[in-house]
RNA sequence: GGGCGGUUAGCUCAGCUGGUUCAGAGCGCUUGCCUUACAAGCAAGAUGUCGGGGGUUCGAAUCCCUCACUGCCCA
């Protein structure tokens, strides 16, 4: 490195030092038999999808732990991927087709997954660009995409042990119906919000006596068509003689029966439900435990069904409208009532939910969820931060079963071929011999059943493999608590129950990055920011060195670009540092005279010491925010604000030592730039390279990453320097409050209490002296105060003073503080009689009478501070 | 309805296994500085009844109860 430029300019820099990584391979795991391996497999993101702050920021938090324990002695393997994230990718590429006027049925399911996988290769390319770009340190040659050959085998591997077990089943159920993307979607796809609806009072006439009339409360009047049942409480006193006898469904003309069961909330509506087993879940359990029919009248695309009559053909919220117009025609209507409630939408896709009856695939939970929750609960699995264990527990209790089919192409297609002759069903790995007498099941998998084997699946599994072996478990996953049901919950179970081991032994939840009001981050919103632009602007380092800052454990981040300036600055100051280093070293040349260390040299050993300590219990216990601080505040707040001042003088002061002061700084520098560069690679691999003469291939990322030496925290050096600090702080104080510049050289005198004090503070005369910009400092046992006029301040064991005998014009002084404290006291009258006034304070707004209030106070505080200083200048 | 969080300086947040490095950081603000790396900087400064109320304790931002507001997850 020979010029370093005045500010850090990082855009040349990474890209050239990224090339100088992949050129030497720094990140594929070592050979090395004898260390210990440290693995983490990528939570892999989707094929189609740009990276955001928020992948930013887990990559990020990945890669801290991969450097670091790779800088430790770990054989450290971080394993890179991405997932063909099922309904999106279709979506997207059904979305690009239709610009052309294409749709998948055009084009075929072979030809249209050839465009898709088109699409992958185009989009997986920016993934790649993005994560090299951002620093991470994976090892690309084992990069794994989830419907490579090999995942593909796995998925279809534990299909099929699933289905022998009895674990995986078939069945007509009601499940989460997609109606635009027509697809089945599991419980966990689909979000709720709230709607406001209404909610609609419908008359069902008794057959017995079609004067009188039960009232039904619904959201959904266009279900009706399917009612096969009204259900009320049978503790419910309204109906007790209702109970067992039949209604005439209106419209339709059919009766049906009142049942009663005490699932029935008598609160809600008019405490009579009327039940649809084809279009409500909970409908449909009632609809099996009294046997009753269950008919559809809405098809797969959202649309009633030739089972709704008339109504045949509208779409579902159409219907809605005709019917209840119908209803009305009829008089059956009793009241409609403004009504909010939770409505379900496609994670995805955003269409509204349909609870559709409809034959799908579905895991059995329970059994694979016990050996999981007991993983958790015994602590063989950490979660960072630990609440997350209770929503764990509690989703795993109550488990359900999972819906895996999709009615999609793009995914892994289930591994099931069903006979043309005699409908025998064949379930295995490879597809059966005689293929041309079977047809496979045209469904394919929710994308989370290749995703729940990712750990594994990613080395090799099923075959037995070497990095199986070595690498699995893997020790540590970042992820978003978003997903822990999705995907962390589901790798736990699929891994206890195909390999008999646990995937990973800590969990790190991480942060949402939200905006700066507080919205998530989202692509209809756009106010996520461009991630590469962001780097380009203020520096990757600056990004990562930001977001983990910012990421304290359990809330969410605030995140504007803008706040990226707390890392550039950061960056800005180590760079100054190191090229303020590098020139003094320079120009001390030859003078390398032994030199004993002094209180200085021991206590910044001690401080870094102290960081270390505090880096590696923050790392360890996932706070790694608490990690960057404690580096933060090492290096500008010790190592630049006052070591660096300190070795100006002590160089001055022993210019035959200057090159070996400089050099023990330099390896002070180093140790923090070593510890950092988990956390910002780019800019200390490049002052790492350029302080030290260093060979081609060597680099700070495979540097040993300084061990804790406790012996060196030294409390005596830290509490010596503290009053020293203390002393020079006061000094510049006292001169500030008297309102001299740094110009002006002043004269202080500080007192002692005894005579190891003041030896200890007279050994540091000088650097006391220079700092706090003095003139004459006198250093003395005493408790007289000296005989110039002066102010004082007491601090710690010592009294400071600080000489104002001819440095202040005292005359002009008193003469100005006198107009001051005049002015002051006719405003303060003015306020006052302003707030002695009734009518003004009765009638103006809360916040202006508070406002006066307090400038009230302040000018009183004001005007005390005003008295005590004349007072001081008079005596 | 069930569960989990949050409420601390104008803003964003640390601190929360109770006790003088406990009231903090960054940004913002005020004042003064182009002081022989850094104005993306340096020095000094102001600002808070630590959400309300009650309790435990010699002592509570920190533990318990309760209320209010707020966010998320699950039904």
């Amino acid at each position: 490195m020979s010029e370093l430029s005045k500010t850090y300019e990082p855009g040349e820099i990474e890209l050239r030092l990224i090339d100088y990584w992949n050129k030497y391979k720094f990140y594929a795991p070592s050979a090395d038999a004898d260390k210990p391996k440290y693995s983490i497999v990528i939570p892999p993101p989707n094929v189609t999808g740009n990276l955001t702050i928020g992948h930013m920021l887990n990559n990020t938090i990945q890669d801290i732990y991969a450097r670091w324990k790779r800088m430790s002695g770990y054989n450290t393997l971080w394993l890179p991927g991405a997932d063909h994230a099922g309904i999106s990718t279709q979506t997207r590429v059904e979305g690009k087709l239709r610009e052309q006027g294409i749709t998948r049925h055009d084009l075929g399911r072979e030809k249209f997954l050839e465009k898709v996988w088109e699409w992958k290769e185009v989009y997986h390319e920016n993934i790649i660009t993005q994560l090299t770009r951002m620093g991470a340190s994976v090892d690309w040659s084992r990069e794994r995409f989830t419907m490579d050959e090999g995942l593909s085998k796995a998925v279809r591997k534990v299909f099929v042990e699933l289905y022998k077990k009895g674990l995986i089943y078939k069945g007509k159920r009601i499940i989460n119906w997609d109606p635009e993307q027509q697809t089945a979607l599991s419980d966990e796809e689909v979000i709720y919000r709230e709607k406001p609806d209404k909610l609609y009072y419908v008359k069902y006439p008794l057959v017995e006596n079609n004067s009188k009339y039960v009232i039904v409360a619904t959201t959904r009047p266009e279900t009706m068509l399917g009612d096969t049942a009204v259900a009320v409480n049978p503790n419910d006193e309204r109906y007790t003689d209702i109970a067992g006898k039949k209604v005439l469904l209106p419209i339709v003309e059919k009766a049906i029966p009142v049942i009663a069961d005490e699932y029935v909330d008598m609160e809600f509506g008019t405490g009579a439900l009327k039940i649809t087993p084809a279009h409500d879940p909970n409908d449909f359990e009632i609809g099996n435990k009294y046997n009753l029919e269950k008919v559809q009248v809405i098809d797969h695309s959202g649309k009633m069904n030739e089972h709704a009559g008339r109504y045949s053909g509208l779409d579902r919220f159409e219907a809605r409208k005709a019917i209840v117009d119908r209803l009305n025609e009829l008089g059956l209507i009793e009241k409609i009532e403004d009504y909010t409630h939770n409505v379900g939408f496609s994670e995805r896709g955003g269409a509204q939910v349909e609870p559709y009856l409809s034959d799908q695939w579905f895991v059995k939970m329970k059994p694979l969820a016990e050996p999981a929750l007991n993983a958790v609960r015994s602590g063989e699995i950490k979660f960072h931060p630990e609440r997350w264990v209770k929503t764990y527990e509690n989703w795993m209790t109550n488990i359900r079963d999972w819906c895996i089919s999709r009615q999609l192409w793009w995914g892994h297609q289930i591994p099931v071929w069903y006979n043309k002759n005699n409908g025998d069903i064949y379930c295995e790995v490879d597809p059966p011999k005689d293929i041309e007498n079977w047809e496979q099941d045209p469904d394919v998998l929710d994308t989370w059943f290749s995703s729940w084997l990712w750990p594994f699946s990613t080395m090799g599994w099923p075959d037995d493999t070497e990095d199986l072996k070595k690498y699995f478990p893997t020790d540590f996953l970042s992820t978003a608590a978003d997903i822990i049901f999705f995907w962390v919950a589901r790798m736990i179970m699929a891994s206890l129950e195909f390999t008999g081991k646990i995937p990973f032994k800590d969990v790190y939840y991480h942060n949402i990055v939200r905006d700066n009001i507080g919205r998530k981050m989202s692509k209809s919103l756009g106010n996520s920011p461009d991630v590469i632009a962001v780097m380009d602007e203020y520096g990757t380092d600056a990004l990562r060195f930001t977001l983990v800052y910012l990421a304290p454990q359990g809330t969410d981040i605030h995140f504007a670009k803008e706040k990226c300036e707390i890392g550039r600055n950061f960056a800005n100051k180590i760079w100054n540092a190191a090229r303020f280093l590098l020139m003094k070293k320079e120009q001390s040349q030859g003078n390398n005279k032994p030199y004993e260390k002094d209180i200085f040299d021991i206590w910044i050993n001690s401080r870094l010491q102290t960081a270390v300590k505090d880096y590696l219990a923050a790392l360890n216990e996932y706070k790694i925010n608490e990690a960057s601080k404690a580096l933060y505040d090492f290096i500008w707040g010790d190592f630049c604000d006052w070591y660096i001042e300190i070795l100006k003088i002590k160089a001055n002061n022993n210019p035959d030592s200057a090159q070996i002061i400089f050099e023990h700084a330099i390896d002070i520098f180093e140790d923090a730039i070593k510890l950092l560069h988990p956390v910002m690679p780019f800019i200390t691999e490049e002052l790492w390279q350029g302080i030290k003469s260093r060979k081609e291939g060597e680099s700070i990322t495979v540097s040993d990453m300084p061990k804790l030496n406790e012996t060196e925290i030294n409390r005596d050096a830290e509490d010596g320097v503290i009053a020293i600090q203390q002393l020079i702080a006061a000094a510049r104080n006292l001169r500030a409050e008297m309102g001299l510049s740094p110009s002006v050289k002043c004269d202080i005198t500080v007192n002692c209490s005894g005579s190891d004090d003041e030896k200890f503070i007279s050994g540091v005369k000088e650097y006391i002296r220079i700092l706090a910009k003095i003139n004459e400092l006198d250093i003395a046992v005493s408790s007289e105060a000296p005989v110039y006029k002066s102010v004082t301040t007491v601090v710690g064991k010592y009294q400071v003073y600080l000489k104002i005998e001819g440095l202040i014009d005292v005359d002009a002084e008193k003469a100005k503080l006198s107009r001051e404290i005049e002015r002051t006291e006719g405003f303060i009258l003015s306020v006052d009689k302003k707030l002695s006034n009734e009518k003004f304070v009765s009638k103006a707004s809360k916040e202006v009478v508070e406002n006066e209030r307090k400038k009230l106070e302040d000018n009183k505080q004001k005007l005390e501070k005003l008295k005590e200083h004349l007072k001081i200048l008079e005596g």
